[in-house]
DNA sequence: GCCGTTTTCGGCCCGACTGTTTTCAGTCG
């Protein structure tokens, strides 16, 4: 875990606990937004002193003060001493969708509930009914939070989360043409997974209507209700005028469970919100439903500084003779029918979703700076690519056949080294013998007339004291040397960053491979000192790699956009296996265009001559 | 606890849905 990582953690407990004491509900805020800020910073937290931490917004005096205690000591008095007043087990419930810190702090004080056994007990015992507010329904839904357990709060990896997402957006489409008289004109994904995160807890979804709307209704609106009888749905949440809630089920193909009930595995599903909005508000609800929620809060507060009020239905001069909201008194916004319009009224240029992080990202939308992301079209190139001579499932020619069906221009063979066994890695014999491979390829296909440059290169492993899994005269034969760890990856820090280092520094390496070697949701991977990886990537010229695979996404977002502002070149490679592993390169943009990346700082989107010539360095 | 295009004090984004209520508190995004 990364010091930023760690303070973000405190700082969300600590408001956690806040809420829990039932302190002042804006310190506890504060507490939460700092944490955010931590967490998406682009710089280690611990390089930074006390006037450089009240710079950054949300950040100020006092949680200051907690930040640099923490990274001169490793401890937060404070943290430990709210932390002492509150039974731990609190946290667990907190988690639980449906409760909030008013509902357990009241189970906490009355009742004595510390923990999930506890509140097991007051159910069975009835003694939950007691509390306020809380009858019969409420306890239900209690029972089936807990029944759910970790299902509810775990993150989906994107690349699970997208073709859900997709296969539900054509669903939806669907309806709406077989129920043409609601005249839905849009269904369009928002939330996180428009964002591009790296993983997902909710799908969003926009639909928009031509037909009646009216959102004060009581009733189901029945392309919601339509949408809520989806085979993929596994539990309504709830469904109203305007929006509903469900939980589907990810994979749902996926053979159904013979055995005993009572060992069911539990199946993966995801939460689904979908909201409805009227066709004119198209804009402004898709810049709503996108988020993220403190981008938004940002916006709003930019749109009341102006004079103006901005929520779901579009942006609206503020009237404060009421307290009606605009869109219930037949106000006419000032701009809501296109995202373009609202940034335009609010004097910003068009902001891209996956900068919407409150990073920054207004301020250069003020100045109309905000940088040309990379995109899909650029990438025109593939370093990083497997084949059946170690753990690929394509033969050479195939994979440079497909390489070529996508439009690029090169293609680099990098099977794994000799140590690498379990992927089959190449013995020092067999990668000369591929080299001379890859040389007559490349004239076949010139006498072919197919215009594909294929390179000889190599996935070498970085063993665990840094050094490399081939020596220097066999790696001065190669194109292309990419440097992954695949093995050591529980080091610590300190340790970690002097092996990546030599990698870096080495004269033979072009790309560092899934610099850290995370496997989201299975394994942390190493946490080096990124800062230092990022200079000595700038000084020697060597590429940093994202890694594309959805599982990886290594680097991961705010790394690239510290590697971004350090001035290092990205390198976005499918470290392909299979044929379909290059669709993977939509994430490894995603990630990249959340790091700030432009076509300029990435080697794949060069044309083959300076790509050449880099390589040849 | 944070912050300032009215403000260094006094606000703090805005709306939908549910369940338990006789008008709204709590939760969520």
């Amino acid at each position: 875990m990364s010091q930023n990582e760690a303070v973000a953690a405190l700082l969300s407990d600590m408001a956690t606990l806040l809420e829990l004491l039932g302190e002042n509900q804006f310190k506890a805020i504060a507490h939460s937004r700092a944490s955010r800020v931590i967490e998406s910073l682009d710089k280690p937290v611990e390089t930074l002193d006390k006037a450089a931490l009240v710079a950054i917004d949300g950040i100020g005096d006092k949680i200051a003060n907690k930040i640099v205690e923490f990274c001169a000591t490793g401890r937060m008095k404070e943290h430990e001493e709210l932390a002492a007043q509150v039974p731990g087990g609190l946290r667990q419930i907190m988690e639980l969708p449906g409760l909030g810190p008013k509902t357990v702090r009241a189970m906490w004080q009355t009742l004595n509930i510390t923990d999930l056994a506890g509140l097991r007990k007051a159910i069975d015992d009835g003694s939950l009914l007691t509390l306020p507010r809380m009858g019969e329904k409420a306890v239900e839904k209690i029972k089936g939070a807990i029944a759910l357990g970790e299902e509810a709060t775990r993150r989906t990896p994107i690349g699970l989360a997208m073709p859900l997402a997709e296969r539900l957006r054509s669903e939806l489409l669907a309806l709406a043409k077989k129920h043409a008289k609601f005249k839905i004109t849009r269904v369009e994904i928002a939330g996180s997974l428009r964002r591009g995160r790296d993983t997902i807890a909710d799908l969003d979804f926009l639909v928009c209507t031509a037909g009646a709307f009216d959102s004060s209704s009581k009733t189901v609106h029945p392309i919601l209700e339509e949408f809520t009888k989806l085979p993929e749905v596994r539990q309504i949440i709830v469904a109203g005028a305007t929006k509903a809630s469900v939980r589907c089920a990810i994979n749902i193909h996926t053979a159904r469970w013979k055995g005993g009930a009572d060992q069911q595995p539990a199946e993966p599903t995801i939460q689904v919100d979908v909201r409805l909005v009227p066709e004119g508000s198209f804009g402004a609800a898709w810049m709503y439903f996108t988020g993220s929620k403190d981008h938004n809060v940002v916006l709003r507060q930019r749109a009341l500084a102006q004079g103006m009020t901005l929520n779901e239905y579009g942006l609206f001069k503020e009237d404060k003779t009421t307290d009606v909201p605009p869109q219930h008194r037949g106000a006419k916004p000032v701009a809501a029918a296109t995202e373009e319009d609202v940034f335009k009224k609010l004097g910003l240029a068009w902001v891209p979703p996956e900068s919407r992080e409150s990073v920054g990202e207004v301020a250069l939308a003020e100045k109309d700076s905000l940088p040309e992301l990379i995109e899909l079209a650029d990438i025109k190139c593939e370093l990083h690519a497997h084949t059946t001579a170690s753990d690929g499932k394509m033969s050479m020619r195939e994979l440079v056949m497909e390489a070529h069906r996508r439009g690029f221009h090169t293609i680099a063979v990098t099977d794994h080294s000799k140590s690498s066994a379990v992927a089959n890695g190449l013995s020092v014999e067999r990668l000369k013998d591929q080299i001379k491979q890859v040389k007559q390829l490349n004239k076949q296909l010139a006498d072919e007339g197919i215009d594909i440059k294929v390179l000889a290169g190599s996935e070498v492993d970085i063993l665990a004291d840094g050094t490399l899994d081939y020596d220097d005269d066999l790696l001065a034969e190669l194109d292309v040397v990419v440097a992954s760890p695949h093995v050591a990856l529980s080091q610590d820090p300190k340790t970690a960053t002097e092996r990546l280092l030599k990698a870096i520094e080495h004269p033979m390496v072009h790309i560092l491979g899934h610099p850290t070697g995370r496997l989201i949701n299975r394994r942390n991977g190493l946490s080096p000192d990124m800062s230092t990886l990022i200079a000595a990537a700038k000084e020697h010229d060597t590429a940093l790699e994202i890694n594309a695979h959805w599982m990886r996404l290594d680097l991961r977002d705010t790394h690239v956009r510290m590697a971004v502002a350090g001035g290092c070149k990205i390198a976005i490679d499918c470290d392909d296996h299979d044929i379909t592993d290059f669709d993977n390169l939509r994430y490894g943009l995603l990630t990249a265009r959340r790091g700030g990346l432009t076509a300029a700082s990435c080697v794949n989107a060069w044309d083959r001559k300076k790509l050449l010539a880099w390589l040849k360095r």
